[in-house]
RNA sequence: GGGCGCAUAGCUCAGCGGUAGAGCGCUGCUCUUACAAAGCAGAUGUCGGCGGUUCGAAUCCGUCUGUGCCCA
């Protein structure tokens, strides 16, 4: 237990005596969120002079938990509402839910269910109390959960597209689009769900083939019958017509006669339709205009009834044998009917073709002809297309731009009413000589005899595509409005850019005058699991990101989704990598603690260039690249990339080369010790801070304590400095590769990691002399003393290590490392002499690159010589 | 059926015209006083097949095969 995690305020001299060996996530992210949260850091000022950064969360459903693909898409635009936090910008991270018509109203009826009652059983107003009932006490479990991930949402602006203000907003969009008469109520065939009883929009419904069976049957007699193909036999009770193609020679004799429908006694036209494909099967199919979205169109160029067979759940209701059978146990009653008759020509079973599933319930959608409220989406379509098109709003990545032009282009009119009771209700009345009324909310509703209300609800995407604006405050005019809109950037899966993107898009610029939504809408991928599969519940490869944060904590899920967003690409996740994650948070931990203990300081400026070392030179040099880098990176939506880059300069270069360098520095003591301190301090507070967006918790735990300032969340960003030093690099560079060669000497010779041997350094002439001291230590080296006697001699950089193992060396072990090396450096020497004998090379390639291969070339005689020697000195075995 | 994408180390992925990279995993040696959740060193690839463009192709073009997604 270490009492700094809760009290980074403490001093940075106190806290590394407090800091534990083990970084332990548990005893820090907690207290440290809710400070965030009482320092009111994530409330958004809408009076600010500061420029707006305003990010609307893709509201998660009212049902719904934390799932991986929450955490993915809250993780980035976390950090990038973090990250222009720190840049100064008053940002608004607009937090809220949707109250999700369908999956609400199942998991209420659910409910009732088990007390053996129907929804109908308690009346639609009681029924909308009960759901709101269950709204207040079960639903929105995920904003606890988003705490534990340290979203930095304004909680004070927490909205619900039930709320009295956003279905205010619906209510009047509504009825501005009615009155622009983009709204209208049509029958028309839609997909209705049996089991919901509901109407659904054609973007909820998932195709996926299925085993059906494809029957031929013949309808008529003798020279008048045709033989028509069908998978759903059970709609020929509602037959009125079959078509063919009006230049099909075989049927043009039978065109404008009729011919019987078998088990009916009914007598049905045939007609001739372009639409019927005559190379399909007979060529012949038949109509049935109310069960069928192709034959309603064929019944209404030809005049055909539309008969309707089945009920709102799928069972037939036409008179006769088959009347009361389920759709599917009526299929086979009638196959089996029409075989015993003889007119099953032929059956093809199974047959495996497309069939449309409902999004939420997965029953077998079931076209059915009734009467709806559309949304008329042409000019909103345009205008939704062009905005993109005409650079207003960027698409990242660019290639998602067709997938959404493919869409919006072709777009149907929006079905937007449905048969629920939980939802927006349709604000038109009908009065009893058959008027119709929308009422705008500052109007009041026609009442008297025989005026009522429409009794369907609107679409939940229909609220939710309002969000960007309903959520600050429209229709009035707020200064939330004014501030914050349009928003800066939409951050969302590519996977709802037709069900929620492109409604936003058209409702945005049709409510706010052409104003889009949103600048630009940065696309992500789905969260897979390890292998690369999809996550699903029945798969049982689907995790619980709770758990993961109980067990290594909210930045190691954070960090390890951030490292694997690349824009519009799905990331895998797995155990393994979010344990590495932990890791690295644990080693920033332990590098900070190690710097603390050392009297790293942020106190006072930076010394100049003259008085640093050339490690302190190379890594403030390193820093400032990569703060140049993280934020080209951040303007790009480029995670994965700013993660890793950030790791590696972390890890690979600050741990393991600087402060491993400043060691000798700081043991040392002295005004070198002092600036190397500052250094270093300086080095870790500006680390932390590029890594807080990311990984919130550790950094803010750690920079607290280092600084001894208040918050990193309200830290400033960094900038580059422009301070480069190629001088101080290429020097560290030889430090390297000498520790390097002589590490792996040392280690194939077999010798103890800690294991001191004495060396003599010959390191006159080259840049290595100032390095003496740091090279000994890294390499376990001790000073030549009497009767040394080299048994190994290394020529590196210019320079020469020479160790004495105190006796003799393992001969082949040299040999074999040598010759290894050897045989690189030969390779190298003729792929270079190849290119450099090539005269078209040499004519075409650029300068640069023959310069380069030239170098090369050069780089492995040198190579070659120097290896050859060692190898001919050593003693023969 | 139409469209889009992807095939690179055992796994998951970067690289997208000039010496094949990362993380995890794997093999050795180490509890070296920040960290064994670590350190050091090491092994591993005809960059899916075939053609073409180019001085030069994992990278550009064509084609085939496999695979995934979206739409109908």
């Amino acid at each position: 237990m270490t009492d700094t995690n809760q009290r980074p305020d403490g001093g940075a001299s106190s806290a590394s005596e407090h800091l534990s060996t083990q970084y332990t996530p548990a005893e820090v992210e907690g207290t440290l969120y809710e400070r965030w949260v009482e320092a009111g850091y994530f409330e958004a000022d809408e009076k600010s002079d500061k420029p707006p950064f305003c990010i609307v969360i893709p509201p998660p459903n009212v049902t719904g938990s934390l799932h991986l693909g929450h955490a993915f898409e809250h993780t980035i635009i976390d950090s990038l509402t973090r990250r222009k936090r720190m840049q100064g910008y008053e940002t608004l991270w607009q937090p809220g839910m949707d109250h999700a018509g369908i999956a609400t109203q199942n998991v209420v009826e659910r409910e009732l269910a088990k007390e053996g009652k129907s929804r109908h059983d308690l009346g639609r107003d009681a029924f909308v109390e009960r759901v709101w009932q269950w709204k207040e006490e079960s639903g929105g479990r995920i904003l606890g959960q988003m705490r534990r991930l340290g979203d930095g949402v304004d909680w004070s602006r927490e909205r619900f597209t039930m709320d009295e203000g956003l279905s205010e907003a619906v209510q009047t969009i509504f009825k501005k689009l009615y009155d622009d008469e983009l709204i209208y109520r049509a029958e028309r065939i839609i997909n209705w769900c049996p089991r919901c009883l509901t109407a659904i929009s054609d973007i909820e419904v998932e195709y996926q083939d299925d085993e059906g069976e494809l029957v031929s049957v013949r309808y008529g007699e003798g020279e008048e019958s045709i033989v028509v193909a069908t998978t759903r036999a059970e709609t020929m009770l509602g037959d009125t017509a079959v078509a063919v193609h009006p230049d099909d020679g075989r049927y043009r004799h039978l065109v404008g006669t009729e011919i019987e429908l078998p088990l009916t006694g009914r007598r049905i036209p045939v007609v001739a339709d372009e639409h019927v494909d005559p190379e399909f099967g007979t060529g012949a199919v038949k109509v049935t205009p109310a069960h069928d979205p192709n034959d309603f169109e064929i019944g209404r160029r030809h005049d055909l009834p539309a008969l309707a067979v089945l009920d709102e759940r799928g069972v037939i209701t036409a008179h006769g044998p088959f009347q009361g059978l389920d759709r599917f146990e009526a299929r086979s009653a009638i196959v089996a009917a029409l075989r015993a008759e003889g007119r099953i020509v032929a059956e093809k079973r199974p047959y495996t073709h497309s069939v449309g599933h409902c999004s939420r319930c997965k029953t077998t959608i079931e076209p059915r002809l009734s009467m709806q409220w559309w949304v008329k989406v042409g000019p909103l379509a345009q205008a939704a297309g062009d905005a993109v098109r005409d650079g207003r709003v960027r698409i990242h990545p660019k290639e998602m731009e067709s997938r959404y032009f493919g869409w919006v282009d072709n777009l149907h009119d929006w079905c937007i009413s449905r048969q629920l009771w939980w939802g927006h209700r349709i604000p038109v009345w009908y009065g009893p000589a058959g008027e119709v009324v929308c009422v705008g909310p500052d109007e009041e509703p026609p009442t008297g005899e025989g005026w009522h209300q429409d009794t369907d609800v609107l679409d939940t995407w229909f609220s939710s595509g309002l969000w960007p604006f309903s959520t600050l405050g429209w229709p009035e005019q707020t200064a939330g409005l004014e501030k914050f809109y349009p928003t800066s950037v939409l951050v969302t899966g590519y996977d709802i850019l037709f069900f929620w993107v492109a409604r936003m898009m058209m409702f945005g610029l049709y409510a706010m005058d052409g104003t889009p939504p949103f600048r630009t809408i940065a696309l992500h991928g789905m969260v897979r699991d390890q292998f690369g599969k999809k996550m699903s519940k029945s798969f049982g490869n689907a995790v619980d990101p709770l758990d993961w944060m109980d067990k290594y904590g909210s930045d190691a899920v954070r960090f390890t989704l951030a490292r694997g967003a690349n824009p519009g690409v799905d990331v895998p996740i797995g155990e393994d990598w979010v344990q590495a994650s932990r890791n690295f948070c644990n080693k920033i931990w332990n590098a900070t603690r190690f710097a603390l203990m050392n009297g790293a300081t942020v106190e006072g400026p930076v010394p100049q260039a003259g008085e640093l070392t050339a490690a302190d030179r190379w890594i403030l040099s390193r820093l400032n690249e990569t703060v140049a880098e993280v934020d080209a990176l951040y303007e790009d939506f480029q995670f994965a990339k700013l993660s890793d880059a950030l790791f590696h300069f972390a890890w690979d270069e600050v741990f393991d080369w600087y402060v491993e360098l400043s060691k000798t520095t700081l043991a040392k003591g002295g005004p070198q010790a002092d600036a190397s301190r500052r250094v270093l301090g300086e080095v870790l507070d500006v680390t932390l801070r590029l890594l807080h967006p990311v990984v919130p918790f550790v950094t803010e735990a750690l920079w607290t304590a280092l600084t001894g300032s208040e918050s990193l969340v309200v830290a400033e960003w960094p900038d580059d400095s422009g301070f480069r030093d190629k001088q101080a690099r290429e020097e560290i560079a030889t430090v390297q590769q000498v520790v390097t060669e002589v590490r792996r000497f040392r280690a194939e010779q077999g010798l103890k990691p800690g294991q001191k041997v004495p060396a003599r350094l010959g390191l006159e002439g080259t840049a290595l002399v100032a390095h003496e001291d740091a090279i000994r230590q890294l390499l376990r080296l001790q000073p030549a003393e009497e009767g040394f006697q080299a048994t190994a001699s290394l020529p590196v950089a210019g320079a020469t290590v020479s160790l004495d193992l105190s006796g003799a060396i393992d001969v082949e072990a040299e040999r074999k490392r040598l010759a290894k090396d050897l045989a690189a450096a030969e390779k190298e020497k003729s792929q270079t002499t190849a290119k450099l004998g090539n005269e078209a090379f040499l004519a075409k390639a650029p300068e640069p690159v023959v310069e380069k291969i030239r170098a090369r070339l050069a780089a492995a005689e040198q190579d070659i010589v120097r290896l050859t020697a060692q190898l001919d000195s050593l003693p023969d075995s």
